[in-house]
DNA sequence: GCGTAATGTCCTCGAACGACGACATGAGGG
DNA sequence: CCCTCATGTCGTCGTTCGAGGACATTACGC
């Protein structure tokens, strides 16, 4: 499942959170976050801080990766030229 | 590349960015973010917002996602024990 | 040496966050 | 019928965010 937006953060919880039989206060509780605030970040939160975030994926054991190869898919065609550019500047990686 | 805390999140930005050629404020401009915002982000701020590193995420074509098939290359158990717990409860999926 | 660009840090400001308590709703169990 | 639990919403309060400007530092080119 791709992350694009908050909503799909808040739908991969909600998700995992059910499967694992946890009600929101529980969860909640055990991650250390206010119950209202899980709620709003089920819902898509856009305003939800980064670490607490990270703190409940890392908690639900959701995995949570960077594409290294970076598929054509994304379809944005922002890395070509650019990324041409940087190397010949001998700043690729 | 695996994501646990605002620092991997904050390292991935930085390497693409880079990789892109990209500076600081012309990201920050892209993006519609403040300079320094995309610097402490970089820095691994814990409280930077969901919805903006995202965009940030989005707009460096960095593909996120989660609770991917986790082939065996990928080693790490991503089923918890409270997972086996729940089923064990009888609210298994 | 001087100017420029990139990065990192410090400051203030308005806006939004997260925590907490209380209340309303809907689903099940006694 | 009443009670409990889970969920969603509202309001308040202290904290922190993100934006923007300014300054220091480092590195590169003129």
């Amino acid at each position: 499942m791709f992350i694009h937006t908050p909503a799909d953060v808040g739908a991969a919880i909600r998700d995992r959170r059910k499967s694992l039989g946890l009600s929101q206060s529980e969860l909640a509780r055990r991650v250390g976050v206010g119950r209202q605030w899980l709620v709003a970040v089920e819902h898509g939160k856009p305003g939800a801080e980064l670490a607490l975030v990270l703190r409940v994926l890392d908690d639900l054991a959701i995995p949570l990766m960077t594409g290294a190869p970076a598929p054509s898919a994304t379809g944005v065609a922002d890395v070509s030229l650019d990324a041409i550019i940087a190397s010949a500047r001998g700043e690729a990686s």
